[in-house]
RNA sequence: GGGCAGGUACCAAAGUGGCCAACUGGGCCAGACUGUAAAUCUGGUGGCUAUGCCUUCGAAGGUUCGAAUCCUUCCCUGCCCA
């Protein structure tokens, strides 16, 4: 039992309590019961990343332990949205698109859970048979003053900003979902730590056994200082191509790695404080260590033929500057083979620059190269040849083909 | 319902009749340096075969030779009073 405490303790930010997690996993071991492990989905962001990863590798770990995790999507609050439009993060989404996007949530998220022990539910099974009494009947459960609270409306309020009443209503609707699904344990991000405490007091009003709170911590992004989110664009995602995965988690502030290592892999705990003081001492170049995180990220996903794969990719384009084996293609109707184009237009079709000026910029600053010639005539033209190899910046790169068909 | 202050590019924030495609900071892109690091430095950041032209400053109208700037109406936000 200590031990199965010490696991599920491992990188978590705050555990409330400890003790009430104990009983709840001693008293699960005698009657033999799995404990329910809530965790709560939004589908209106159907692309998981590493941050969310960190809490699935928890649930797992549940999971190995015998719990049961109940995966709530919520899908009531996100056809709903926020029409009034105060929060950005919660468009509103029709019921086709929740239930699309529920469905390559749960294809990603079962990468990480075992299957077999998780019950999905979707919230809108109970919101959707409420009356409006019943909502009043829950809302009138909670105070104003409470809801303040809370960090982000607290910080809000008092710099005059807009919050709805609906905004209000969500930390109620999150803690009832764990009255209905009757959970042990929750686990959240720390920015949930709220909604989950909220869900403790519901279960007390409806006489269950408040759900314990586990919160992890948020993940940092690429940059090393937000939180990873696709939105601030500095996330990696769980659906990335071996490449674009290594390659990002080599794209990291060497600060971050300890903290990747620690929420990201299993590597053991002295095995991380050693790679620490080696870096520090200057024994080893942390570029090694971070091929590692890379490798053990990528075969988590992808397995450990495309994690090596990856590397090597990665060491021949970026530090023997070679080019890749595989290019990305762009296909030309065979038609125009030969015939002399205007390098500006060529980027634009080919999709590596948005727009004429922002080709022409490309090749003021000394970016775009042809055939790894570097070209800095913005009225350069080219000849349509097959395997054209046209580079803008470090990443993009594209190979000419013809296609037989018209285009 | 009344009063006041606001709405400018991805975000923040200047500009209050021509010098404004719009200061500045962040972000982002690119270059130098590197380990594709980070930090730093430099340049760029609406569109257009382009020393010019076209479309932008909440929306729609109007005044003017000329509007992000002035007027009218509308929409939205915050605060105060009721």
């Amino acid at each position: 039992m200590q031990n199965a405490l010490d696991i599920l303790k491992r990188g978590i930010a705050d555990l409330i309590s400890e003790e009430e997690l104990e009983k709840k996993l001693r008293a699960s071991a005698t009657t033999r019961k799995p404990l329910r492990i809530k965790y709560g989905a939004d589908p209106s962001a159907p692309d998981i990343h590493l941050g969310h990863t960190v809490g699935l590798r928890k649930l797992r770990q549940f999971q190995d332990m015998g719990h049961t995790v109940v995966f709530i999507i919520g899908d009531f609050t996100a056809t709903i949205g926020d029409p009034s439009g105060q929060s950005k993060t919660r468009p509103i989404l029709t019921h086709e698109k929740v239930l699309e996007n529920a469905k390559t949530y749960q294809e990603q998220v079962f990468k990480i859970l075992d299957k077999d022990k998780t019950e999905v539910h979707f919230n809108s099974e109970w919101f959707g048979k409420m009356m409006f009494s019943d909502v009043i009947k829950l809302a009138s459960q909670y105070s104003v003053a409470r809801m303040l609270e809370r960090d982000d409306f607290a910080i809000r309020y008092r710099e005059k900003k807009t919050i709805s009443i609906l905004e209000f209503l969500y930390p109620l609707v999150q803690g009832y979902d764990s009255v209905m699904v009757k959970s042990d344990v929750e686990l959240g991000g720390t920015d949930q730590t709220f909604n989950l405490l909220v869900g403790r007091d519901l279960q007390r009003i409806w006489n269950q056994e408040p759900q314990v709170v586990m919160t992890l911590p948020l993940l940092e992004g690429l940059d090393g200082k937000m939180k990873m989110s696709k939105s601030l664009g500095n996330a990696i995602g769980v659906n990335d191509s071996p490449k674009e995965m290594f390659g990002k988690i080599m794209s990291i502030p060497d600060a971050l790695m300890v903290r990747y290592l620690e929420l990201l892999t299993d590597v053991e705990e002295e095995k991380i404080s050693k790679f620490k003081k080696e870096m520090e001492e200057r024994h080893l170049n942390p570029m090694e260590i971070k091929k590692e995180l890379g490798r053990k990220i990528v075969t988590q996903f992808h397995g450990l033929k495309e994690a090596q794969h990856s590397q090597e990719e990665f060491e021949r384009v970026f530090s023997k500057k070679e080019l890749p084996t595989e290019i990305e293609v762009f296909f030309v109707s065979s038609q125009r083979k030969g015939k002399d184009v205007w390098l500006v237009k060529l980027l634009q079709e080919a999709g590596l620059a948005d727009s004429g000026s922002d080709a022409r910029r490309a090749i003021q600053q000394g970016s775009v190269a042809i055939n790894g010639e570097k070209v800095t005539d913005e009225n350069r033209h080219v000849v349509l040849e097959k395997d054209l190899i046209l580079k803008v910046g470090k990443r993009k790169i594209k190979k000419v083909e013809f296609s037989s068909l018209p285009a």
